[in-house]
DNA sequence: TTTCAGTCCGGACTTACATCA
DNA sequence: AGTGATGTAAGTCCGGACTGA
């Protein structure tokens, strides 16, 4: 989507990490709890019985345990994350067995992660779109004032906001662009690019709709 | 070359568990 | 201590791509 107003690259940065999310710095008690009960995966032996939980199970249904990954694992996935979004058979095997882990709770990491990170892109565009129904609506507001204000004159010289400026021009430096028929101003030169570039920071981008660059004669 | 069954993989949705306020 | 909210590992279902017969 056009709209973004970052790459996915830039997104994972503001994307909590499993394991990090509620407790940026220090970690509470609760939490060093929590890393002793993940220090028993990483022995061989809860290797060897988290590998036969999976093929049993059949008998009298266990509870189901829930495996929290270390403070380690986390950053170690995170990092391949970072490099690829997906794994291939040869990286899963490894990375899982970097890992201790089975190369299955490896992959549905990865899908979770994947999960988590669209969510987040998605609540940014929901995030964005909203700022731009809001600024779109203000300008809706003004442009019908205008109006009415106009309407209130009876009489009085047609102007025209600018778009880049959003002034009032005078009438006399506007004329109609005989392809488009479009109203353009001589006095409504395009911003500069460090004016570009700081509208670009305070407005919203344009969607992909309505982003259309006016044809190269206007 | 085309068709079709089998397999694999990823996305979407859901469930179950752990933790916290 | 009980409870609702939240985060996340894992289960399930489904569709698409691929492959070999």
């Amino acid at each position: 989507m056009a709209v973004l107003p970052s790459s996915s690259s830039n997104l994972e940065l503001t994307i909590s990490v499993p394991g990090f999310a509620s407790s940026p710095v220090l970690l509470p008690l609760s939490s060093v709890k929590e890393l002793d009960i993940n220090q028993v995966p990483l022995e061989e032996d809860w290797m060897a019985s988290n590998m036969e939980d999976e093929e049993e199970g059949s008998n009298g249904d266990p509870p189901r345990k829930k495996l929290r990954l270390t403070k380690e694992q986390s950053r170690l996935l995170e990092e391949s994350f970072r490099q690829n979004h997906t794994l291939n058979p040869k990286q899963k095997e490894s990375l899982a067995m970097q890992l201790k882990l089975r190369p299955r709770q490896v992959e549905v990491w990865f899908q979770n992660r994947r999960a988590r990170s669209k969510l987040k892109q998605t609540e940014m565009e929901c995030e964005y779109l909203k700022r731009w129904f809001g600024s779109l609506t203000e300008q809706n507001r003004r442009l019908q004032r205008e109006v009415e204000e106009l309407r209130a004159m009876k009489v009085g010289p047609p102007t025209v906001i600018s778009p880049h400026s959003c002034e009032p021009l005078p009438a006399s430096t506007l004329s109609m662009c005989p392809r488009c028929e479009r109203v353009t101003s001589t006095a409504d030169k395009p911003p500069s690019a460090a004016a570009a570039a700081a509208a670009a920071t305070l407005s919203p981008k344009v969607p992909p709709t309505q982003s259309r660059q006016p044809s190269a004669a206007c």
